[in-house]
Formats: C-alpha cells, sequence, structure tokens
DNA sequence: GGCAGCAACGTAATCGTTTTCATGCAAGTT
DNA sequence: AACTTGCATGAAAACGATTACGTTGCTGCC
C-alpha cells in the first residue's frame, strides 16, 4: 500500500492518525521493510563499500573504527573488502561491490588512475585514501608525510643531533616515497651541509633490524636515525641494543605512525602520528557529501596534519 | 531475457555457443547484474553481517581479516557495524540489517538470549563469538579461556613459582570469568596448599598498574602474578620496575592474549595466545554451513584452543 | 446548492533479475 | 511418415518496495 510507504518514510500527505496506525501495525508484526526491493526502485543502497589493502594492525582497525562511526552517525552501512594483495583481486572486489554500494572508499597502494577507469564506472562516487592518484576525476585524502617528516627531521636537527640518518620504506610505496622527499628537504633547508644519509627498507620489522646493523657497520655513525614507519624503527632499536649502544645517549632514534608499540618499547619511541580514526571519519564525509549534490566531480585534495609525538629515544626527553 | 540469466549464471540449457555470445557481448557492455533485483527475487544477498563491540587493536583487526578472508573464499561481502557499547544500538544496528544479510556474526558481551529472541527473526542463521549464551538456538564459537588460563597457571607453578596471584578482568565480561575459573580451579588442582590471590582490573592498562602496586603494598608478595589479559599485565609490569623489582627475578608475570605489545615490552611478556584469525574463520565457516543446509538450528558449541607462549617474564626463559 | 480546490488514500506501473512454463525445432523410434 | 522425446530458447509472472497518477470525499466560497 502506497500509504504505508509514506507513512514508514515520514513523508507527507498521511493522517497523523494513519500514521500512527500504520506505525502501530508494524512494530506489531515486527515489519522490517526489504531492503533489497527498496534498493531496486530507489537505486540507493545506504551503503559505502570500503577497499582496503592488507594492511596491518592498529592502523586498520583504526580506520575502520573512524569509518564505521561516521557512517552510522549518517545512516550508511558499511561494507568491507580487505586484504587485497595484488591489482587482480582489487579489480574483482571492486566489480562484486557494482550496485551493492553508492559510493566507494579506497586505500590502495596498488589503485592507479588506469587502474580506476577500467573498473569503475565513472558515475560511482569515490574517496582515494593516501593515494598517489593525482586524478581531477577523483576526490583524494591524504596524510601530510611530507610535512611530518620533515618537522621530525627539524626537530631532530634542533634538539642537537648534527647527523641524521633515513631508513626509507618500499620504494613503490606512496606514503614512503612522501617521507623520504619530507627528510631530503628539510635535511637541505635546515642542515644543509650535513650529509644525506639514507638505507633501505621496507617497513617491516626485520628490515628495520637490518637496517640499523648496516648504519652501525659503516664508518661514520649518524647521531640520531629517522625510521619511515614505527616498526622499522623497533626493530632498529633492537639491533642498537644488541650492540650495547644506549638510546638516545649514543645514537638518537624516530619512527613515524605512532602505533602503540611505540609506547611500550625501552626507551618510548619519538615519533610522528597520525590521526587515523580522524582519516577515515573525514574521508567517509567526503563521500557523502558527493553522494548528496550530484555534482559529477569535487576533485577535492585535502591533507590530513600530522604531529610530532616527543617521548625519550630522541634525547629531547619530555620529563 | 532468460537465457542470459542461464548463461551468466552458468546455468544448463545454454548451448555453448549462445553462452560465448552472451558473455562477449556482457564484458562488452561493461554489464553487472543489478545486485538488488538479484537479491529481492533469489532472497539472498551473499553477504553476512558482523556485529562487533567497541574493542580495540589488535583483536579486532585481526578477527576481521579472518573473516573477510574465508568470506572471500566462499564468495560472501561482509557488512560490518562495529563499535556499539550498549544494546540500545545493538539492536538497532542488527535491525537495520534485517534484510541485507543472510547471516549474522555476533561478538558482544550485551548480547544475551533475551536480546537474540526480541531482536533477530530466529529464520536468520547466527553465529555467536565468545558468548556466554548457552542457547540451543544458536551456534557458539567460543575461545578455551578456562584451559589457558589454567594451563599458564599450571606453568607458573611448574616453572618453581611457589605462590601465583591473579589479576581479574571485569566481572561483567563472560572472557574474564571463564579465566578466572581457571586460575582457580588450577591453583586448587595443582597447588592446593597455596593461597588463591585475586586482585581486581577491568582488563585496562591503567587497571593493571594499580592492580601491581595493590600487590606490592600487600604483607606478602606473590611470586608470580598471572594478568587476566596482556594490557594489564603491562601496566602490572610499569608498577614493578617503578618499585624497582626485577622481572622475572624477584618476580615472575604473565598475561592472556598475545597482543603485539607483549613482544615488546623488557623483559618480553609469556602469555597465552589466541589465534584470532582463525577464529574468525571458523565462526563464518559456521555460518556459511548453516546457511547450505537449511537445517533450522545445529546449536553447535566449539571451542578454540589456546597456547601458551613462553617468553622471559614469567623465569622460564626459551633462551 | 453547486462547483472548485485540495488533501488523503488506493491503484498500478516500475525497477532488473530469476524461474516456471510454453513453444518450437531437431532427432530418434516404431 | 507420424509420433514421441528432449533440449534450447523466449514469454511472462514474481519478488516487495516506491511513486506517479487517479479517485474519493470533504471544505468552503460564491
Amino acid at each position: 500500500m502506497a500509504s504505508v510507504s509514506r507513512a514508514m518514510n515520514g513523508g507527507s500527505g498521511v493522517t497523523a492518525e494513519t500514521s500512527e496506525r500504520i506505525h502501530a501495525a508494524a512494530s506489531r508484526l515486527q515489519y522490517v521493510p526489504h531492503a533489497a526491493a527498496r534498493m531496486l526502485i530507489t537505486r540507493r543502497s545506504n551503503t559505502i563499500g570500503a577497499l582496503l589493502p592488507d594492511l596491518y594492525g592498529e592502523f586498520f582497525s583504526e580506520l575502520i573504527r573512524g569509518i564505521d562511526l561516521a557512517a552510522r552517525a549518517r545512516g550508511f552501512h558499511l561494507l568491507v573488502s580487505s586484504s587485497h594483495d595484488g591489482a587482480e583481486e582489487a579489480a574483482a572486489a571492486v566489480r562484486s561491490m557494482q550496485g551493492r554500494v553508492d559510493g566507494l572508499l579506497i586505500l590502495s597502494a596498488r589503485v592507479d588512475a588506469a587502474f580506476l577507469r577500467s573498473n569503475l564506472p565513472k558515475s560511482l562516487p569515490v574517496v582515494l585514501i593516501n593515494s598517489a592518484v593525482n586524478s581531477t576525476a577523483h576526490a583524494v585524502l591524504n596524510v601530510d608525510n611530507f610535512g611530518g617528516a620533515s618537522a621530525m627531521v627539524r626537530h631532530l636537527l634542533q634538539a642537537g643531533h648534527s647527523s641524521v640518518a633515513f631508513i626509507a620504506g618500499p620504494k613503490s610505496n606512496f606514503d614512503a616515497q612522501q617521507r623520504d622527499q619530507g627528510y631530503r628537504t628539510a635535511m637541505a633547508k635546515y642542515a644543509p651541509n650535513a650529509p644525506i644519509h639514507i638505507v633501505a627498507g621496507d617497513f617491516t620489522e626485520e628490515s628495520g633490524y637490518r637496517a640499523g646493523r648496516e648504519l652501525l657497520a659503516q664508518r661514520t655513525r649518524p647521531r640520531a636515525v629517522f625510521a619511515a614507519n614505527d616498526m622499522m624503527a623497533v626493530g632498529c632499536l633492537t639491533a642498537f641494543k644488541e650492540a650495547g649502544l644506549r638510546v638516545p645517549q649514543d645514537i638518537a632514534l624516530a619512527g613515524f605512525d605512532d602505533i602503540p608499540v611505540a609506547r611500550y618499547v625501552t626507551p618510548p619511541l619519538t615519533t610522528v602520528r597520525i590521526r587515523i580514526v580522524e582519516l577515515g571519519r573525514i574521508a567517509l564525509e567526503h563521500l557523502v557529501a558527493q553522494l548528496d549534490k550530484a555534482d559529477p566531480a569535487p576533485a577535492s585534495v585535502q591533507t590530513l596534519g600530522c604531529e610530532i609525538v616527543v617521548r625519550d629515544s630522541c634525547g629531547a626527553g619530555t620529563a
């Protein structure tokens, strides 16, 4: 019956008394409108999809939490598809989400402009998180990796460490590239005479350990080491401890991300904090904004700031 | 056209040649079947819902990963709704998932038998994870908190620690209750003459710290302390360090969960490991099994084992 | 009192797929 | 050669909501 629909959706053109009767009957019969039927005619699912790579622990859960909270606050459901290593898998995931979601949140290093063009109907609103894609066709939300890394390098230099080495992340990773750039730029600006000193890493604890040993084996040991993420910093810390070095007295250490572990290692790790819940929330709200106005492409690029968290590992201790 | 449907779903009754032509046309037009229309007639969404409480970091992400991987392997989508503190919110979430999901995975301390009865149509397959509900109407998948706790107490006693104190979790929490029982039972069995020594906690790091101080303030100090989860063990460790005690020489310490932090504190924490990814995977497969056979209620209760991870904090060091 | 106008409500079309049923064609059987 | 059998295919109903449109009945004005 048409009046039922009007009453249930709070529409106008129904007597208060009729609406009352309908609601009473609905709750008595435990009536719930059939989602599929509504989707079919409305062409809206009130669901947004999140496409995530196989990323680790804390970052993942915080991001989902941010997205989920914001989604529920706006009456949207959240369809998750995580753990995509290859572009293959991601493409399959995107296709199978077709039509089930009103919009898509994508966080994936493997997704580039070509991928988007060939796998997404251009009518589907998308927000890319931490993506190198610089398309004018999609909204992009990035973390200020560059600014965070620069600020950390500056902090280390100002704390009196004359030389700062950098443990890089995987070359293909966009975040890693930006952090690398931040290091180089800040070094050139604040310590133009100090050497640029970079060793390779791949964001794993193991690679941080190897990088730490490599640094100690070289003839000139840096005064401070800045790892492109916290896990590598933790691995590096192990290497330093094994070598009998004291942190921060003999060598300072800093990381990036502020994962929970950073607080618990000894000494606690100075790092760059990303407000992950916030990242998820903002991404979702951008997406919802796109849905509301039928504008084809806002194509905004927003950057979320980071903040430096000073703990004991860099020798400019809080206490 | 009917043949299109048959061809797309790999049904029989279509010539190879016709099927070929249809698939060619489909990919040329980038045709994707409309999910809602299919749901409407099929009465299946190929989606399962996960209802989760506001749980922290690693556990959450690992659980989702396990569920997601298993779901994708079986062609199901995953609709997530997390961060439910109250029964109110959980009820709303359940209702709004009505009809969008073929089955529900529920992990929530607040959900009891009455809740299920009043909020779920009994036709909807459900698997409860770590739930105190002992209903015969729903499948339940639990972690062997009791066995894990018993085994840890036994391990501590056999390592030569004559007395073992326990830092309990929140009274209302089902896991905490079972771990408490495990402690009591193992103490009675393996050290019938040693005192039962329990201090309160609530699973937070802060409460572990307070418990640690409380233990030290009492006139008889236990030889070993077993915290009902790792976060409390970490807090407790801080208290011990502040008091100048050496772990494990002066006092041994063990936790439960094996969260990543356990490996990184100094000394690394002996703990009970839960295979979380496995937990998620098994839960999902139980649910899917329910979907396939239209059996009304399997009502099975399965328990997933734990294993003890021995690190340095309990004085029975690996190395 | 009659007619215009408006609000409330019901009828029916619609969304895109699955599925049942009927149709037609080809081959096999007597 | 006629009839049965079987299979590929198309036509049409069904799923359950939304919504445009038409109908009813009331109010109020002339």
